[in-house]
DNA sequence: GTAAAGGTTATACTTAAGTATAGAGTCAAG
DNA sequence: CTTGACTCTATACTTAAGTATAACCTTTAC
């Protein structure tokens, strides 16, 4: 199997080099393999866990949760309860974040209803319908 | 009706005074009243206003974006075609948001069962699963 | 009426997450 | 066999989103 190097890596997944190189330094990824003269010797996986993380970041996940997440599969076998309880935390995290956007995307589509209507919108009380739960 | 100091209004949106008077540099709150001295006179409204900042943020929303949410609504009777055109884009932010975080949650349940029936993880294709839709 | 607590501005520092640059070595195409 | 594209490390810079500090003024509580 043929290795990629760190550009090939970078356009594959669509970042920076400095950015590979960054979460190597931040123990996001594996250090890889190095050729003879010291060049970075990746493989796909490398371009899929790239992808994994900057889409987990937008979905407002930290690097540092993220690397939890990650860590998850690398530690499974070790120790499987601890696992267990941060994968259900995160879970939980995961619902609730849903459940938020699920509010606000139906508080948007009552302002789009609104705009529709050509009403004022003074009677759609956006802020209030889109405040975090009480 | 009696007016709220920065310092109330900080305990109870549970946020740093700083970080008051920095979101109204960033103009995501606007310019409050002042009293005979200088004193930033608030209202609850703005109390509401950052706790759905906050939560917007959570979400995955930056400052910047949040303010072209709040925008919304400011300006709702203004450009009513343009409001609408914003909220449904970000509608369609939300929901892909949503769908990104179903899938991770469908895997980290995966998971978590793989954990309970104390097999090797190996069998539990996270980064596979959780990657972007492609 | 005087401290302590809380407000004001302005400026500087911090952290996360990159991004850019310099100076040097390496690889591959003509 | 050299030139251009690529890589290496190390260091420094940038942006977003705050936080902290200094030096000063105002309000409140005893």
């Amino acid at each position: 199997m043929k290795y990629l190097t760190i550009g090939k890596v970078a356009k594959q997944a669509q970042v920076n080099i400095q950015t590979i190189r960054y979460y190597e330094r931040q123990e996001l990824l594996p250090k890889p393999l190095r050729s003879e003269s010291g060049y970075r010797q990746y493989t796909s996986d490398t371009v899929k866990r790239i992808r994994f993380i900057k889409h987990a970041q937008e979905l407002g996940f930290s690097l540092k949760e993220i690397a939890e997440l990650l860590a998850l599969r690398v530690h499974a076998d070790v120790a499987c309860e601890s696992v267990k309880s941060l994968a259900e935390a995160k879970i939980q995290d995961i619902e609730l974040k849903i459940q938020s956007l699920q509010r606000m995307k139906q508080t948007l589509s009552t302002l789009v209803t609104c705009c529709e209507h050509r009403k004022n919108t003074s009677d759609c009380p956006i802020l209030e319908a889109l405040e975090p739960p009480s």
